[in-house]
RNA sequence: CGGGGCAUGGCCUAAUGGCUUAGGGCGCCGCGUUUGGGACGCGGAGAUUCUCGGUUCGAGUCCGAGUGCCCCGACCA
């Protein structure tokens, strides 16, 4: 992508209205656009980060047997009142709206009934599970107060996947192996050292449910960690009954802020049986099925990863997720070569963002270069030509080195 | 939902109730000089000062109501 035909700009300036630091940066980078408070469009380079993280959330929910699908948004009541979730008392981030005719129907935030009433119509003997299901669409919740730029939106993307299973021992099978496919998500984007399985309220399903906490000054939940077994508690079950149940001892653990954002839950039968979704065992005889809900924050994702990365400077991205993996920049001197090298790289398959901008200062380029955080800039211009290639510089880095353009190119390859 | 703060060109902001024809910076357009860490000069375009109502000879400025945004708290299947 040529710069000069990104229609993106930067500003210099944080927005007088973001005060968390993933809404300044994402904002000033040029990434999101604020519709109203908690609700936020993407623009081209946030939607390659977006899509990028989707896509390894759904490579590790493939690997693990996860069926995708595209829910609708739009959600039949009397789905919802066998559950006893209708009402806005039973859930009271409810949007609701109606039809022309009349007739009332819910914006989804979350797919627990319609999926369970889905999947009656394809679940029907043992022999048809278990089954894996998830989708990554946006959800819709009437939050009392959205926050902290992507952390806590009205309207959000989410990964969210539903298995469907005979027994409690293939449940707990799945969580574990879940809980790991989550990890595997966590470390892609970059934020795996931070990122804790932390022991939660599973109410009303369960005792305990999983979350996945990114330790964050801009979390909104207080855990209790043991860094040596990599394990944590949330605040919200933190007693003395419940570390001697864990095994764990509070000397061994230290309190830090985190963001959620991600949780797995075993919801048993409690939506099966309301939605009627049986199948018939060997011997003929009737059983609810069996589920769990997995969830990932697909945008609250990447604002955790912001506001973990970045520096004074602006964004990091790590190479998996950023919006490009090479920010080529053509300095005085430097143009012909930096076209040349941008055909060729193309030619690659690199993804590369080329700033091909006339009349625009050095020290500009550079500063904005920083504040979008591409993993890898390298540099054109007469000097580097002079010293032998192109100058490289790891974005995470202040280590710079010339190389020569063929050098490079072969390097790139791999 | 309780508490606090804020609202001025696209963005960041300035402006004792009168000196205002709402000033500056960024960005934008034109010309010129520049070009290694968000360059400089000159010229130019761009504003119902959030909305409604009130006080006043006079309101961006004071008062009331509303709306929006941010923060703290509560809430967060």
């Amino acid at each position: 992508m040529r710069q000069s035909e990104l229609f993106t700009k930067t500003r210099r300036e944080a927005p007088k209205d973001e005060v968390a630091k993933n809404a300044i940066l994402l904002t000033r980078g040029g990434f999101i656009h604020k519709e109203m408070a908690g609700v936020y469009s993407m623009l081209p380079m946030g939607l390659r980060v977006l899509n990028k993280i989707a896509d390894i959330i759904r490579e590790e929910m493939n690997a693990i047997g996860g069926q995708e699908v595209f829910l609708t948004t739009l959600q039949d009541p009397e789905i919802w009142k066998k559950s006893e979730r209708w009402s806005d008392e039973a859930m009271d981030i409810w949007f609701k709206t109606e039809l022309a005719t009349g007739t009332e129907v819910g914006i989804a935030n979350t797919h627990e009934e319609p999926l369970a009433n889905l999947m009656r119509q394809h679940i029907s003997s043992y022999k048809d599970l278990p089954r894996f299901t998830y989708q990554i669409q946006t959800k819709f919740r009437n939050e009392l107060r959205a926050k902290s730029g992507l952390m806590r939106g009205r309207e959000f993307l989410m990964k969210d996947l539903y298995s469907f299973v005979q027994s409690e021992k293939e449940l707990e099978e799945f969580h574990e192996k879940c809980a790991d496919a989550y990890m595997k998500v966590f470390e892609r984007c970059g934020i795996g050292d931070k990122t804790f399985r932390t022991f939660a309220d599973g109410e009303p399903f369960t005792k305990f449910s999983d979350e996945f906490q990114t330790l964050s000054d801009a979390g909104e939940d207080i855990i209790y960690l043991d860094r040596k077994k990599e394990l944590a508690v949330n605040k919200e079950v933190y007693t003395d009954e419940v570390l001697a149940e864990l095994n764990l001892k509070k000397d061994d653990l230290e309190e830090v802020k985190a963001i959620e954002v991600g949780n797995i839950f075993k919801l048993g039968t409690r939506f099966s049986e309301a939605e009627g979704l049986e199948y018939l065992d060997e011997d003929g005889k009737s059983h609810p099925v069996i589920m769990g809900s997995y969830g990932i924050g697909v945008s609250r994702l990447m604002g955790a990863i912001v506001e973990v990365l970045a520096d004074e400077n602006g964004i990091v991205w790590p190479a998996e997720i950023a919006p490009f993996s090479v920010h080529l920049l053509a300095l005085p001197g430097g143009e012909k070569e930096a076209d040349k090298l941008y055909e060729k790289l193309l030619a690659q398959n690199v993804e590369v963002l080329y700033d091909n901008r006339q009349d625009i200062s050095a020290g500009q380029k550079f500063s904005e270069a920083d504040l979008i955080g591409i993993p890898q800039r390298v540099v054109v211009s007469e000097r580097s030509l002079e010293g032998g290639g192109v100058e490289v510089k790891a974005r995470d880095s202040d280590d710079e080195k010339v190389i020569d353009i063929d050098a490079f190119l072969n390097k790139m390859t791999n």
